[in-house]
DNA sequence: CGAGCAATTGAGACAAGTCAAAGCTGGTGG
DNA sequence: CCACCAGCTTTGACTTGTCTCAATTGCTCG
């Protein structure tokens, strides 16, 4: 599922600008191309949409933006993946979601971000800018219909979390979480693949209003019911899909 | 703040077809066109919008959205509060938000409504059929860019519930919400009135996710500490609002 | 005036948090 | 090649904020 949030391209040591992708070829050669909204467009808005952007790399735990600075970018992730996260002033933090190859970040209509995002792991994106994303949408209406698709959908996501921090326990929410991930791993297929995390278990626990300690227990407990396998920390095997959709959904009443 | 949210004309008694919204005047008169995605028509174009509303008003407690059913009508909301929800099997429901004057429901790219819809006082609304919306964002992209405006509105203050869901306190989950509520009220003045809240302790516990009786608990902490005053428990006087905004962003350490 | 419902308050239980210690893993350099 | 360090994870013991259960009060309306 395509990301869409709001969220300066600062921090330590400034991203590397890989190119300009001022020509046609770089995006038509995109690798994240049928992933993200640029999908909507044919060969020759292509055209317009690349001169627009800087194509940027950014090294793990990069913070690429940062709640509350100006607004003046959007950015399409191309490779890689991001969290997006929201402070309190004593560190509590909450992430707000995961974004990965084709989602769309920054777009808000508050002069400010909302959200902060870093770096995962080794992550490409195209950087566009703020007046630069409104003529696009102007000259491409087909494009603005697809960010309302994308955002729609987005809001269908943050109501189903905000359905798991308020009211579902430790055991349903990390269920809910594993399937999310095998889900966007593998939509529909259930293959037998390990499924590999890529955030820390203090990730996890932030995204779902748990402490990492709890995430780790929780993890432990889901293996001794015999529901998920456990490798290396971060490779997990989903060894009973219907008891784990049943927990996740919130229809156990036994522990 | 407009909402715009997801959720089948459905209930014990149908509620009531008030007008076929079939005359110019119609919309001309709207008591809600200013603060709904109508404010973005010009004369003319409003003709076209309410050939394919209808008006219908549906008393308190209604369900005319329901969590499943297949989403086949969007509706806009011209009087009334709506509280949107999530449930599980057991029972345990989450709000995620509340609908007023002038916001948007029931937009989803999905088949089904992704939430239920309940009348909390008596409502009114115009009902479109999709293929209506489809045909009139066709007709009328400026109301697609007002959709998305309110979609990333939207989006952020979702944002922000799932880090009060997630990592505030009971006492920060209150303040933020009669923070907000207030600031819905009365957008920047600051009104000595008391805030007539049109919710019970039950929904704003589901919102907060939390109990009717920590809500309630929690309340007499807040009226205690200096910070509000309570009368005939449904209208709320901030008695000191910079306490209550550190309160809910956050800041305390102590209790 | 009593039924019914919402809200409040109290007492005790429990799920998850906190604090602390130890295990595991991967990288680095002697 | 191994020892050591640093960071992440796991596990244990204990605490606590919120929930659960239950009783009481207060309000509204017939």
């Amino acid at each position: 599922m395509p990301n869409f949030s709001f969220g300066s391209t600062q921090g330590r040591a400034q991203p590397v600008v890989v190119e300009q992708a001022r020509f046609h070829s770089m995006c038509d050669a995109c690798e994240s191309r049928e992933a993200s909204v640029c999908a909507a467009l044919d060969e020759h808005d292509l055209h317009r949409l690349a001169a627009a952007a800087v194509v940027i790399e950014a090294d793990p735990g990069r913070t690429f933006i940062t709640e509350g600075d100006a607004a003046d970018n959007f950015y399409n992730l191309t490779r890689g993946t991001v969290k997006l996260y929201k402070l309190l002033p004593d560190g509590r933090r909450q992430i707000t979601g995961f974004a990965h190859r084709g989602d769309f970040l920054g777009l808000a209509v508050s002069r400010n971000y909302a959200f902060s995002a870093e770096a995962i792991d080794r992550v490409r994106y195209c950087r566009f800018s703020r007046r630069g994303l409104r003529t696009l949408l102007d000259d491409f209406p087909v494009m603005e219909k697809r960010l309302l698709d994308v955002a729609s959908n987005e809001l269908v996501a943050a109501q189903e979390q905000m359905l798991l921090l308020g009211r579902k326990t430790a055991k349903e929410r990390l269920a809910s979480f594993l399937l999310a991930q095998e889900m966007r791993k593998t939509p529909c297929v259930h293959s037998d693949q390990p499924l590999s995390l890529s955030m820390t278990r203090g990730d996890i626990a932030d995204y779902l209003g748990l402490t990492i300690e709890t995430v780790s227990r929780t993890f432990t407990r889901l293996k001794n019911d015999g529901l998920i396998a456990i490798f290396h920390t971060d490779h997990i095997v989903i060894l009973d899909r219907d008891g784990l959709i049943r927990l996740a959904d919130g229809y156990t009443l036994d522990h």
